[in-house]
DNA sequence: CATGAATGAGGTTTCATTCAT
DNA sequence: TATGAATGAAACCTCATTCAT
């Protein structure tokens, strides 16, 4: 018998097990995204195309899911941070671009609807230090070099940015919803611009 | 002769009806702010001390009593805006105050969660629109006047503030909360404010 | 509000939910008895003439179920005990009988089916005590009785009556069932008695 | 040539599958008796120390493994009763040993639980029906010789003994296990005894 | 009118059974 | 052959809604 230490991402499953299981966190990630949290799991479990079993031989409970889909959505946003880093080399562009990225894929907002839930769930913390961390390293480099070159204002810290990352807006449904919030992320941008010219 | 024409807000009810309305909707408002829009009616009866079946009197379905709770939280920023021109005159400093505070109070918030669930509610409209409109010609009045004082950007308008309004960002549980909801719209605020000095 | 002390006996409730409840309890001691204690509750509710729903408001789980048809079975096997006072005033007479009823309805069995899924249950012991003190008190007066009469072994007590009562045997589906049982107990009885003569 | 006739129980097996076999067998016997006779097929399996697949390879349904223990049980009780008789020449003494190791070892417990559960299944009589043969002959021989020693009162038979090995009581958590067993049945065999002096 | 009891639809969870590896 | 993954039927349980008191 093989002894399956299963890490709670999907490391070390069987090849078939690896792509169910994956399908299930990106079809609740996508689920917990439009229409909420509370997504009843049987649907998570046919956009996934898997039986109801199947997701909670994996997922012995919601809360169990759950985590695994603020792991997979800080994943998202950890890719998101180093594509930025490929594209652009200019410390203030990358977090400029990041911001945009991240809220218009509402990736923040998830973990903001996540959070709580886990807050009472003593188990939710070990497995997503690791990944919060480098998250946290990456913003610490795009905010140090921003500053370094006077784009950035002094005052904000790799906080703010994490928090602004998670930051939401109610588009009324008869605004175009992409322009609106890019207009936000915009002005949200200004407010963090170093306005007094470097040299 | 009372005519007892029971617009959806509480007017026209006997003392203690009201009373038990009033509290149902103070109730709901603060249980969709703590534990989400989809609170079990139950527990908005009990902590409202009404039964379960005095609430359906009122409230024959959960979106009646939604709308009542949207339209009550829209008079709560009805309200701020009175408030904040009263307390101060100058059109940016209402503006600040104003987002402040609708920010702080998740009143923003609590209508971006709650008109997801009205769009589909065709009767959503009738009784809110009177109110919102209110809301706007109060909104409008400060960004005028900030504008011509010169403080306000001149390429945001009433929109903006509208959207600005709803603003929610996820605080963690480790971090103070005023001070960090403070910090992320005084960023936004310095995004709005007018870098060309007036004159 | 009249406020509900809801024992977890019936007392207490409004006339015809004291009648469901009664009904479900006893509908639950039948299929506990015919079927087996995990018999599932949906018909534990058809057999009581209720929605489930009625039985989960009673019962939130099914140790509150099992807790109660406990105490109801306690409860059955004391009133065996006064009845058999009633009709025998001879000790050695009414132990006799007393433990044949026992046996034959079972009612001691269905406490050794009930008792190990009770004891993880923290909150099993305290409204069980009375009751089972009650009963213990009425087992002394028989064998105090019994034994002053010369009639049963000195060196048995009402622990061992106590363990007598909760016996069961099996019988083969070809061999009636009634007379078996008789005869057991009739042996069992046998053993109790005591073979000096007195006097 | 190996003729693989692969009756019930686990004679002409390879090695390694024979030993699966009684591994599972054994287990699912400790199971019923600890925590039913509806335990879950997996758990069965994790104690048998086996995948789940291996379990419904041999028993392609719960009645199929529920009549190899019951075939395991009724072993366990002849092995028994050589034994006592190899121990013990005297049939009154063997007779007492016996039952007190039956119901000790609640080895007639066990075939109760079972039985019901079988009886529906016509396939039960077969294989089951030699064995229960031999034990009934045992039994006799126990009976016979304990009637001819004036031991054993003459009014109880096979038949009784047959019940009494099934004799099961409830002791409750808090009394210490063994000696209430074993004086419950020192009872019960006071009450077979013959008290009339034979000569 | 106010209350809380009853109901059952629907979501959650377990587990017997099948099947791919 | 042994394994454990996948499946879905059936049990559990919650809660919106109706209704008797």
């Amino acid at each position: 018998m093989i002894v399956n230490t299963a890490p709670s991402h999907g490391a070390g499953l069987r090849a078939d097990a690896r792509r169910n299981r994956d399908q299930i966190v990106a079809a609740a990630l996508d689920l917990f995204l439009d229409r909420g949290i509370d997504v009843p799991l049987d649907e998570i479990a046919t956009v996934a195309r898997v039986g109801i079993g199947t997701l909670y031989r994996r997922f012995p409970d919601r809360n169990t899911l759950i985590r695994a889909v603020a792991y997979e959505g800080l994943h998202r946003i950890v890719d998101i941070a180093h594509a930025v880093w490929r594209e652009e080399p200019d410390g203030w562009q990358a977090l400029c671009r990041f911001l945009h990225r991240c809220v218009e894929m509402r990736l923040g907002a998830l973990q903001s609807a996540i959070e709580p839930r886990l807050h009472d769930d003593v188990r939710a913390a070990p497995e997503l230090r690791t990944i919060r961390q480098e998250l946290i390293d990456l913003i610490d480099r795009m905010t140090t070099l921003a500053k370094a070159d006077g784009a950035l204002r002094l005052d904000v810290g790799t906080d703010e940015v994490g928090l602004l990352m998670t930051l939401q807006i109610y588009v009324p449904p008869d605004t175009p919803k992409e322009p609106a919030v890019r207009r936000v992320v915009d002005i949200m941008l200004d407010g963090l611009r170093n306005s007094v010219p470097s040299g």
